[in-house]
DNA sequence: GGCCTTACGCAACCACTGGTTGCGCTTCGA
DNA sequence: TCGAAGCGCAACCAGTGGTTGCGTAAGGCC
């Protein structure tokens, strides 16, 4: 028997969205448009070295790029990449609930047969 | 500027499904109504004590309850809980994909006014 | 009852990762 | 030109996912 969606995920592209500070930072990004480790830290309570060790991996999963701008680089969010994360989110979460969904609906059948 | 849904996320919670066995463990869970660290394991790439470990943080956030039978202890998904769970997804997912479609409409946008 | 098997729990150990501090190098601007 | 700003690299620490090894309690069978 299959256990459904999950083999579908994506557990590089999950595991990257799964860490608190880069959903953070992935929120900032997509509020500011763009940003760097430096701008990005400092609405953090992490250091730049920690949110550039982030940006790396949020860079290596392609949810986000960085392009050199002197001496800063400035990251933005790929639109497309988040959307299939989003993509995966919502599968896993719609798998779950109709899961749920079925067991519920099953014990009220019982219940129901019980109280005929 | 709010940064939106973020705040309202259970760190504890999301962190306990970003695992990629928690969240195997869990569908064989939801698929075969309960399960021990044994059989859980026998249908997994890992060892029983990794699955025991597993399991004592999906308990300790109350994903997970075990109940002590015999010599074995059965553990069964909270509904409650999980449906907290795929809430949280859905509400982070569902605010990412209204950003991205903003700046999509945004893009969209400036685009006709330039071909104006 | 005695004994082998089964299932669990605990502890030690290893690798990886999120976080820090420290340092050196490039680039900007006064 | 020279100080400040920004980045990258390295070392280090704590926590965690994973393993192996071992002790112990509960079941089943003779």
């Amino acid at each position: 028997m299959s256990t459904g969606v999950l083999e579908q995920v994506d557990d590089e592209l999950w595991s990257a969205i799964g860490d608190p500070t880069r959903r953070r930072m992935l929120d900032l990004l997509l509020v500011e448009g763009d940003g760097t480790a430096t701008t990005l830290s400092q609405q953090m309570p992490v250091t730049r070295q920690a949110v550039a060790k982030h940006l790396g991996v949020l860079d290596r999963v392609g949810l986000v790029r960085g392009t050199p701008a002197g001496r800063e680089k400035r990251y933005r969010v790929d639109d497309a990449q988040l959307a299939r994360a989003v993509a995966q989110l919502s599968s896993v979460g719609s798998a779950w609930d109709a899961r749920l969904r079925r067991i519920k609906r099953i014990a009220e059948t019982i219940q129901r047969t019980r109280t005929d």
